[in-house]
RNA sequence: GGGCUCUUAGCUCAGCUGGUUCAGAGCACCUGCCUUACAAGCAGGGGGUCACUGGUUCGAACCCAGUAGGGCCCACCA
C-alpha cells in the first residue's frame, strides 16, 4: 500500500493517458456498421484562447461523446476553428498598428498575408488547450472555416442561393463610423445616454395657412426630409390627411403620409421622415415609396444634396440650422431631452446610420422548415424554454445581411463590369462567360470583384455539412453516415446567429435537420454574478485551474450545479470540490489495493448482504443516471454518481466490507469489490476520464482492448427493492438511536442494546453487528421492551429506545 | 417598448401528472475528532411563511389572476 500515494496526483495520469488514447486511435472514427453518434464542435475563434465558457461547453460535449463511445456507438466529435472575420481582422489590424502599419497602406493581398501569418502562429493554440481538458475529439478530422474546401463550399452556396433568387443585393442602414470611414457591426457600437435637445419645428401645410409641428433631435436632417408622417388614428390631425407640407429652408413640397408606426403620445405626434438617415425612416420610406435624399458625406459633413452648409460638419450645422430655423420662425421651441446615441467602439465617433448597398439572404422560405421542425419536436432544445424565443424570432425573421466591409473572410463572388452591372460567378473566367451569355464581351481584366467578404456566420451555418465534405461530395460516405449529427452544445446567445441558420442550411442542402438535440449552456459568471470578462479580470486561467486541480477536478467543477440553460456562477471552490472527489475515489482504490487476500476465508455474512445491497443500489443509481443523461441533465447525472461513490460505496459498502485492521479479506468479497469499483469507474469515466483510466489500469492486467474509455456502459440489473428499503430502515434507525442518545446527553460511547427476533439460528446478524459497530451500539440477546424495529431478509431486529434512558 | 423567463435553506439549484421520498440535494456554516483508505477526511448538528396578495380545490411550492423584484433576447422610439 505504501507505494500508492495518499493523495491523487493528476499530473501522473493526464499526459500519459491522453497521448495513449490518441496514439491508439480511440478518438478516431470511420464510418462502419455501428450506429454513429456525432457532435460537431462550435468552432472557437482560430486565434482565441480558452476561456471558462469553452471549458464548460467542451466538458459537456466530451461527457456526451465519451458516454456514447462506451455505449458502443461510433462516436465522432469533429473539432475545428472559425476564422471569425471581425474579431480576427481587428486583432491583425491592432497588431499591425503596433508595428506602425496602417491597414489602408496595405493592399488586400498584403493584408491577407499578415492575417494568414497570424492565423498560423496563433491558430490551433485553443485546440491544444482543449486537449489538456481531455477533449476526445477526432483530431484527424480537424477543420477550419477558411480552409480551401470550406471556403469553396461557402462560395458555391452563395452562387447557388443567388441563382435561386435567395441572395440579392439591397440597401440597408449600416452603422457608419465617419471617422474611420467604415461600416461597423452592431456589436462594435455602444450606446450612451446623452443630454440633448428636442427641437420642435413647424412646417407649412401646402395650400393652407396651417402648420404642422414635428419634434426632432436632429434638425440638420430636415434637409433630407421626404415626408411627414402621422398616425391615421390620431384625431387631432385628420385635417392633414392627403395634404402636403413644405420643408423649411429647402422649400420642397413633401407628402403627409399615414402610418401607425407613429406614436401619438411622443412629441407632437407628427414625425418627419428622413429615409437616408434613420433606419426606421428608411423602412417607412420603402413602405410608402418615398424619395431618399442623402444629405451627408462619408465623413459626416453636409453633401451637395443637402444644398446648405455643404462641407460643414453635421454637429456644427445642427446649431446653425437651429438658429436659422428660429430666425425663419419655424422653430417653435426646444426641450431638454435625454436620449441614447450610438458611438463607435473603435474611434468614439458618433455613429451615423448610413444607407449602403449590401448583400442579403432571403429568409422567409428557409425559415419555414427551420421553425416547423423545432416546434414539432424533431429538433429538441434543452432546456425547452428556448423554443419560445426561437419561435418568436423565426416568425419575425428578417433578411440576413451577409456582406461585411472586411478583407478577412470569403470574398463575395460578384464581378462588376465597368458600367456597374454584375454577375455572380466562382471565378473571373466564369464571370466572363456569364457576361458573354448576357451579350457583353468583357475581358477578365476589365472585371472588378466585389470588395466585401461574407459574414462569418455565412460559413458557420454550413459547418455540420461542410465538415463531412457534404458540398464537395453530396453523396459521400462520411456525409451519408454522420449526417444528421446528434447533439449540438452551444450558448443561447447564438441561437439565432448560428443554430437557426444551421437548421435552415440543413433543410436547404440536405433536406434534413443538422442535429437532433440542442443543449444550451449558460453563461459562466463569477461568484458575484458578473459575466467573466478580460476587462474585469475576473476570469481564471483555465490552464492554471487544470494545473492546480487536475483536468478531472475542473471538469467536475464545471458540471457541478450547472443545469442546461442556467448561468453558472463559477467559483474555484467548485474545482476544489471536484478535486476532493477525485481524491476520494483514489483513496477507495488505495484501500482496496491494500487488502491482503486469504484464500481460506469465507465471505462473512455482512459482506454478503452489503454486496447484494450495493449491487441493487448501483442499478438504482445507474437507472437514475441514464434518465438524467436522456434528459440532458448532466449535473444531476454527475451528482448521482458522486453520491453513489461517496455515500453508498465509500461510506457504507466499504465500511461494512473492510476487514479489521491488518486482517486479510476473503477472495469473494475482494473480487466483488473490485468488480464494483470497475463498474463505478465506467460511470465516472465521462466525467473524470483520467483518474478512471489510471485506476482501471492499476486494477488488473490490461490490454489495448481493455480500457475504460471503451469499456461497455453498465446495464441496469434487477433491483432488490426490499433489501434497499430494509437497509435504509436499518440505517435510519441507527441514526435515530444516535440522535436520541445525543438528545439525552448520554456519553458518546454509551452502550446501547440491540435485539434480534425471529430465526434463532440467525443469532446476531453480522450486518447489524457491523451497523452497531459503526454507530457504537452494543448488541445483546435480551428481550426488548420498547424498541424500534426493522427487518432484513425476513429477520426482525429491535433497538430498544427505552434502554437509551438508562445506559448500563 | 415587444417577446420570453425566473423568484424554494447563507449560496447554487432539484422538486416530473396538485396528495405517504413534500419541504429536498450539493456546497457553506457550527460542534467534536490528525481513528488504522482518505483532514482533499470522519462523526454529529443548526438552518426555509417555497417573493407577496388573493382565487380554484377536500388538499397548492406546483393551477389561475394581480403585485413587487431579477434575468435574457429583439427593437431602440423621432
Amino acid at each position: 500500500m505504501s507505494e500508492i500515494a495518499k493523495t491523487y496526483d493528476p499530473s501522473l495520469a493526464e499526459d500519459k493517458w491522453y497521448s495513449y488514447w490518441m496514439e491508439k486511435g480511440y478518438f478516431h472514427s470511420e464510418p462502419d456498421e455501428r450506429e454513429p453518434y456525432t457532435i460537431v464542435i462550435p468552432p472557437p475563434n482560430v486565434t482565441g484562447v480558452l476561456h471558462m465558457g469553452h471549458m464548460l461547453n467542451n466538458t459537456i460535449q466530451d461527457v456526451l461523446i465519451r458516454r456514447a463511445r462506451m455505449q458502443g456507438k461510433n462516436a465522432c466529435w469533429i473539432p475545428g476553428t472559425d476564422h471569425a472575420s471581425i474579431a480576427t481582422e481587428a486583432k491583425v489590424v491592432r497588431k499591425l498598428a503596433d508595428e506602425g502599419i496602417k491597414k489602408w497602406d496595405l493592399t488586400r493581398e498584403q493584408f491577407l498575408e499578415h492575417a494568414w501569418e497570424w492565423t498560423h502562429k496563433h491558430g490551433g493554440i485553443i485546440l491544444e488547450q482543449l486537449k489538456k481538458l481531455g477533449a476526445s475529439c477526432d483530431w484527424e478530422r480537424t477543420r477550419f472555416t477558411m480552409e480551401d474546401d470550406l471556403s469553396e463550399a461557402v462560395i458555391d452556396v452563395f452562387i447557388d442561393l443567388h441563382a435561386k433568387g435567395l441572395v440579392y443585393k439591397g440597401h440597408r442602414m449600416v452603422n457608419w463610423d465617419p471617422k474611420a470611414l467604415t461600416a461597423v457591426s452592431d456589436e462594435e457600437v455602444y450606446h450612451k445616454e446623452v443630454n440633448s435637445k428636442l427641437y420642435f419645428v413647424r412646417y407649412a401645410v401646402e395650400g393652407t395657412d396651417h402648420w404642422v409641428t414635428i419634434a426632432t433631435t436632429r434638425p440638420e436632417t430636415i434637409l433630407g426630409d421626404t415626408a411627414i408622417c402621422i398616425n391615421p388614428n390620431d384625431e387631432r390631425f385628420t385635417h392633414l390627411h392627403g395634404k402636403r407640407a413644405i420643408v423649411p429652408m429647402a422649400n420642397r413640397s413633401i407628402p403627409i403620409i399615414l402610418d401607425e408606426y407613429v406614436e401619438m403620445e411622443f412629441g407632437t405626434g407628427c414625425l418627419k421622415v428622413t429615409p437616408a438617415h434613420d433606419a426606421n425612416d428608411y423602412e417607412l420610406g420603402k413602405k410608402h415609396n418615398l424619395e431618399t435624399i442623402d444629405i451627408l458625406n462619408a465623413d459626416g459633413t453636409m453633401s451637395e444634396a443637402a444644398g446648405f452648409y455643404v462641407g460643414e460638419d453635421r454637429f456644427i450645422v445642427r446649431k446653425k440650422i437651429a438658429k436659422e430655423l428660429e430666425e425663419l420662425g419655424n422653430l417653435v421651441k426646444t426641450e431638454d431631452y435625454m436620449n441614447k446615441v450610438g458611438y463607435s467602439e473603435r474611434t468614439d465617433a458618433v455613429i451615423e446610420p448610413r444607407l449602403s448597398e449590401q448583400w442579403f439572404v432571403k429568409m422567409s422560405e428557409m425559415a419555414k422548415p427551420a421553425l416547423e421542425n423545432v416546434v414539432n419536436g424533431n429538433i429538441q432544445f434543452h432546456p425547452p424554454k428556448f423554443v419560445n424565443t426561437y419561435k418568436y424570432w423565426m416568425e419575425n425573421v428578417r433578411d440576413w445581411c451577409i456582406s461585411r466591409q472586411l478583407w478577412w473572410g470569403q470574398r463575395i463572388p460578384a464581378w462588376y463590369a465597368p458600367d456597374g452591372t454584375y454577375v455572380v460567378a466562382k471565378t473571373a473566367a466564369d464571370a466572363v462567360e456569364k457576361f458573354k451569355i448576357q451579350g457583353s464581351s468583357l475581358k477578365a481584366e476589365e472585371l472588378k470583384q466585389d470588395e466585401d467578404v461574407v459574414d462569418t456566420w455565412f460559413s458557420s451555418w454550413l459547418w455540420p455539412i461542410a465538415v463531412f465534405d457534404g458540398f464537395k461530395h453530396p453523396d459521400g460516405k462520411d456525409i451519408n453516415y454522420y449526417y444528421p449529427t446528434n447533439d449540438l452544445v452551444t450558448a443561447p446567445e447564438i441561437l439565432f446567429f448560428w443554430v437557426a441558420r444551421m437548421v435552415m442550411a440543413g433543410y436547404e442542402y440536405r433536406g434534413d435537420l443538422p442535429f437532433k438535440n440542442v443543449y444550451l449552456t449558460g453563461i459562466v459568471r463569477d461568484p458575484q454574478g458578473r459575466k467573466m470578462s478580460k476587462s474585469l479580470g475576473n476570469s481564471p486561467d483555465p490552464l492554471d485551474l487544470i494545473k492546480q486541480y487536475g483536468a478531472d477536478g475542473v471538469r467536475v467543477g464545471m458540471l457541478l450545479s450547472s443545469p442546461a440553460g442556467n448561468d453558472l456562477l463559477f467559483d474555484v471552490k467548485l474545482c476544489e470540490q471536484g478535486r476532493n472527489f477525485t481524491n476520494k475515489v483514489w483513496n477507495s482504490f488505495r484501500l482496496i489495493k491494500g487488502w491482503e487476500v486469504d484464500h481460506n476465508l469465507l465471505q462473512p455474512e455482512e459482506a454478503r448482504i452489503a454486496s447484494a445491497w450495493f449491487s441493487s443500489r448501483f442499478s438504482v443509481a445507474l437507472a437514475e443516471m441514464n434518465d438524467h443523461y436522456d434528459k440532458f441533465r448532466l449535473s444531476d447525472a454527475l451528482m448521482s454518481v458522486y453520491k453513489l461513490v461517496w455515500d453508498d460505496f465509500c461510506s457504507w459498502y466499504l465500511e461494512l466490507v473492510k476487514p479489521a485492521y491488518e486482517q486479510p479479506i476473503d477472495p469473494r468479497t475482494l473480487n466483488e469489490t473490485i468488480a464494483f469499483l470497475e463498474e463505478l469507474l465506467k460511470l465516472l469515466h465521462p466525467f473524470t476520464p483520467f483518474i478512471a483510466e489510471e485506476i482501471w489500469d492499476s486494477l488488473g492486467e490490461r490490454t489495448e482492448k481493455d480500457r475504460v474509455i471503451i469499456a461497455q456502459w453498465p446495464q441496469v440489473a434487477p433491483v432488490d427493492a426490499e433489501l434497499i428499503e430494509a437497509f435504509d430502515r436499518a440505517t435510519t434507525t441507527i441514526m435515530e438511536v444516535r440522535r436520541v442518545r445525543n438528545e439525552k446527553q448520554l456519553p458518546p460511547k454509551a452502550p446501547l442494546q440491540l435485539f434480534v427476533k425471529g430465526n434463532a439460528d440467525a443469532g446476531m446478524n453480522p450486518v447489524i453487528t457491523k451497523l452497531a459497530f459503526l454507530s457504537d451500539i452494543e448488541p445483546t440477546n435480551e428481550t426488548p421492551a420498547n424498541a424500534a424495529s426493522f427487518v432484513i431478509k425476513g429477520v426482525e431486529y429491535f433497538i430498544p429506545l427505552e434502554g437509551l434512558l438508562d445506559p448500563k
